[in-house]
DNA sequence: CATTAAAATTAGTAGATAATTATATATAAT
DNA sequence: ATTATATATAATTATCTACTAATTTTAATG
């Protein structure tokens, strides 16, 4: 009887996948997450979103942007940032349903 | 016009949530998911399926046991671990969706 | 009761992460 | 040019995390 393995996934995938949930996995980083939702919010709005320091948002932001969750632009003086593709919207979305009970 | 959030969490859900991802974000607890997928096994079978040292393997099942993704129950001289609900197997199955390409 | 098997716990250490403070860079406005 | 605004970077320190090795607990079995 073979083992079926629901979650196969290749190990380079655990990694890609682990290193993205650990970025999301700080509560700063997930409150960005939050407030950008669909849209496209610049650096300064996000930190009065979220509290905190501007350098505080600034390497959180860093750190969603190497983990390829978030995407960002200059336009003028200011960086726009946005979450990166459906798929990672789709993952809040179920993040939500899962852990905010109705 | 009110700003509209389509990821609107309490301070108290995104405390839950993003200690969970933290706790799934970490490779090997991420591969302690996969094997299980929607089964239950003891914890040497997931020693064996993992790899890496029965007390690592142990001090992860620990963790995800702390912050609720996994239960485990006693039958026996052994440990039987499974995923714990079907709101985390299918944030699982999100997981895989988007970061396993097709 | 002694032994074995399964799992958990403890202690130690190395490495990673986070927040703070200060400073730097880039663009815009005057 | 100077100043103001927006963002990034660097350095520091404190805290947390992960792995290893050794020990202990629990339950099953001879």
């Amino acid at each position: 009887m073979t083992e079926e393995n629901q979650f196969a996934m290749r190990e380079e995938n655990i990694e890609k996948a682990s290193k993205a949930l650990k970025a999301m996995g700080h509560p700063i980083r997930l409150k960005i997450l939050c407030v950008l939702g669909e849209e496209e919010k610049p650096v300064m709005e996000i930190v009065s979103q979220v509290g905190t320091t501007q350098s505080n948002i600034s390497q959180h932001i860093d750190i969603l942007r190497e983990k390829k969750i978030i995407t960002s632009r200059r336009e003028g003086s200011k960086i726009l940032c946005k979450v990166r593709d459906i798929q990672i919207l789709s993952l809040l979305n179920v993040i939500q349903e899962t852990f905010c009970p109705a």
